[in-house]
DNA sequence: AATAATAACGATAATCATTATCAGTAAGAG
DNA sequence: CTCTTACTGATAATGATTATCGTTATTATT
């Protein structure tokens, strides 16, 4: 558990871009949580130790970070984009398993390693073929969890707030 | 070519629902392009034949035929909900290639033979593992298109329509 | 150090896709 | 024909995200 990239800030002063304490802060917590974070999570954790931050610099910091590749942007149809800490490229890469009642999502890395040679080549093929310079790809699986299979579970949920 | 399955609609009959006109020709919008349509796409085209339908039932139907299974939705993150007709499970089945610069989006069924072996097994054992009864998934491949590899295509578009 | 240039912030208003409401209409059952 | 209920279209409301703007903080320049 050493220092991230970004701590010193390098990152960001190589693009003349300014290491501040929103931006700080905003990526402590999403390095401190597994979960999937929507602007408003993100706001309101941070809101204890920091209450004069704006929502607005948030959605603003959210954007930047998504761009520079710090962090990964997610809709899975809650009607909100949730994110996460991007992981080192293949270290700890993993896809997810979205309930469709409850709205649970469900990180798995089973079977990265096929599925990571397998989409190595796709991507190959498809950069070849359709002239496609191919960044990063998501693989979502839609379905029911196992507590919405049995009768548990009804409340169709602003779920994620771990 | 023949009919396809909701044609006479009995699959809306059997639930008690009404195979009303709306319905009939949002299905058959949907039918006649390639493309992935946004609710407001699909008011705008059918407006010509059908200038009385509302924008609210275009948005209800949409999410009913959803959940039928009869239309796929996507968010490919441009800040709408986009649809494709649905096809038979396996028949055609493909996947998604999504410029970040322009938002084009490109289907391609390229190696789904054997992606779809992959998933199939991933799927299997993920419903083991997880318990989770999986009904569908999305991969989508995040990147830079041809045109936008080069200068060409500078405008961050309302692409998509055509 | 003082000044100038600019990046970033927080508050707030504006935008815009989607949903909810509601009164009216049309389809099906008996 | 009459009743019941599904469905529609117009419109208002919601809610996430974005734009605006005046202020503050950081860095570069004199
Ligand atoms: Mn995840
Ligand atoms: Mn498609
Ligand atoms: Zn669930
Ligand atoms: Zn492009």
């Amino acid at each position: 558990m050493q220092g991230p990239i970004w701590l010193e800030g390098g990152l960001f002063r190589k693009q003349g871009l300014r290491f501040t304490l929103p931006r700080r802060v905003i990526l402590d917590t999403l390095c401190k949580t597994k979960g999937h974070l929507s602007a408003e999570d993100i706001y309101l954790r941070i809101h204890d130790s920091y209450p004069q931050i704006g929502l607005a610099t948030v959605y603003r910091t959210l954007e930047l970070l998504s761009k520079m590749g710090l962090i990964c942007k997610f809709d899975f149809g809650d009607g909100c984009s949730r994110y996460e800490l991007a992981r080192a490229r293949d270290e700890e890469h993993h896809h997810h398993l979205v309930c469709i009642k409850c709205g649970k999502i469900t990180d798995y890395s089973d079977f990265v390693e096929e599925e990571t040679r397998l989409i190595r080549e796709i991507e190959k093929a498809l950069s070849r073929k359709y002239d496609f310079q191919i960044n990063s790809h998501q693989l979502h699986f839609y379905g029911v969890c196992k507590d919405c299979q049995q009768g548990n579970n009804s409340h169709r949920a602003k779920q994620e707030r771990r």
